[in-house]
DNA sequence: ACATGATACTTGCAAATAACAAGTGACGGC
DNA sequence: GCCGTCACTTGTTATTTGCAAGTATCATGT
């Protein structure tokens, strides 16, 4: 029997080899790349990312650190012991979706009315 | 009062002003941008679509075939009448995407091994 | 010592969404 | 008329989400 005890960090299959469907198994829903963009900004403790104005529930938050440390995306290392607290780190495969979230930016800049302009030093990170 | 009495083409509410935000709240799903990317690859026909590899169910194509065409992504353009028949196709801002499936897939790529190298037409593609 | 508060989660449950299977309507060919 | 194809729609069930509330571990104040 499967033992699906806690919060599943995800499905993890695959639909099939094309570059984008794979990638889509890995980020491909709503909070996501929002997390990415966050840690990108600089936010790396849960409380950070609670507060985004996004508002995502903490159930989906623990959730998808949980599947993006699984999937390599994110890695957690621990800052202190008294009360256990992580931090939550991109990795080069994260940092490595820069390109991706900036193509994003021009796009949304382009084609849908009322987007913010990102600040400048958003713009120019490299992986 | 609000009239949702079939398929609903979907919520449409943006979460906040970010580019990366509202871009997720149109295509943030698993199925969108396969369907950009087959609309790309030149499929423009309802049974294209359900012929790729990933297997799309029909009322989910029925229904992201709906919400893209009201977001603007693509259009629908009738091709005959006598059975009324129509194609897909991607309008300018459908194709703006093509710089943001071009990153992910070399972003699969270059940290997810097993993904396939796209052909390179359409590595090739411009806006 | 004990209550209060902060941080980082987990749990329960209702609501929304997705997947699967089957059905419908408009034709075209035989 | 009957069969098949195409483009959907309609049920029904399974999975995921969102919201509210609860729990565990410690620090700090009194």
């Amino acid at each position: 029997m499967r033992s699906t005890k806690k919060t599943d960090p995800s499905p993890s299959a695959t639909r099939s080899g094309c570059p984008i469907a794979t990638t889509l198994d890995v980020l491909g829903d709503k909070w996501t790349l929002i997390l990415i963009r966050d840690m990108l900004a600089g936010k790396s403790r849960y409380s950070d990312f609670l507060g985004s104005p996004e508002g995502i529930p903490t159930n989906i938050l623990a959730n998808r650190l949980k599947r993006m440390e699984a999937a390599g995306l994110v890695a957690k290392r621990p800052y202190q012991t008294k009360p256990p607290r992580s931090e939550y780190l991109l990795t080069a495969m994260g940092r490595g979706l820069i390109p991706v979230l900036h193509d994003i930016c021009q796009w949304a800049n382009a084609y849908i009315p009322g987007t913010w302009v990102p600040p400048r030093d958003f713009m120019e990170l490299r992986p």
